[in-house]
DNA sequence: GCTTGACCTTCCAATCATGGGAAGCCCTAT
DNA sequence: ATAGGGCTTCCCATGATTGGAAGGTCAAGC
């Protein structure tokens, strides 16, 4: 199976397959007698693993660290537990950011007559006038 | 004012006041007789708005939007708003996307008993085996 | 046999926004 | 005079991925 094939079967691009050879997030894949790098199914499990693994947000460092896990039977579940909640925490933490964000800008927008009118409450926000400096616009 | 001083007015750092520089967001800043980079109070506004807007997760590219809306007094608030409404969205789909992912795990984490034994669920969904795999894992 | 096209190989560069650091100039205080 | 701090430019690194160039290899069709 070549890496395109490979590629094919996991989704995962051979672009990618390389780069994940290259830090060394998977053993380097022998090569057939034309230097081509071969895989088997076990690889393309492999290959699935790290795609399920990065669409669930994980980083490679993380995945490194799961693949390990799976790979080791010695392994406990509290380990790969932990990683799974400190990402969750983490994601959390981000949905958090976000939605703080997402806020602000909702009220801003619904404070916002988005007519043919310069006067605009976002950018007033973004140039930090306060209420009061809005209020007394006049002066 | 020399950068130091603008940076610490404003509270973006002087390496990235340069590199707004660079990429066009600021105009080139006016140098004493020492080459040194000089500021005024507008120019730490600018500063300021261009740091409230990152901080509220829009891009450099939208930023550069919103300050040239900002200084272009014909602007009108629709403009504004179209540029919040498309970043909310933006937003919602990113945060919607990070919840699914943690859904997705806090239903495996809870599955998993997290105890020193190997066999865990999040692995299991990692590694793509299905319920009925699961189920007749003692074939 | 020779060309074409689809693979594969390695290596280098770009992305986005930011931080780190080197080498060297300028100014002030001791 | 020397030490220090701030300024300058330039290069490099991040994380994960994509793009591309230059060249080797293989199969099919002429």
């Amino acid at each position: 199976m070549n890496i395109g094939e490979a590629a094919a079967a996991s989704g995962v691009t051979a672009k990618m397959i390389r780069y994940y050879e290259s830090i060394g997030l998977l053993p380097e894949a022998k090569r057939s007698e034309n230097n081509y790098r071969v895989y088997d199914a076990r690889d393309v499990h492999t290959l699935r693993f790290i795609k399920r693994a990065r669409s669930l947000g994980f980083s490679m460092e993380e995945t490194t660290k799961l693949l390990q896990l799976w790979q080791n039977r010695a392994r406990t579940s509290a380990e790969v537990k932990q990683v799974a909640l400190a990402h969750i925490e983490d994601l959390e933490t981000r949905i958090e950011n976000l939605q703080a964000m997402a806020n602000t800008l909702r009220h801003l927008a619904s404070c916002c007559s988005g007519n043919e009118r310069p006067d605009c409450p976002i950018l007033d926000d973004l140039a930090g006038k306060t209420r009061k400096e809005m209020e007394s616009q006049n002066e």
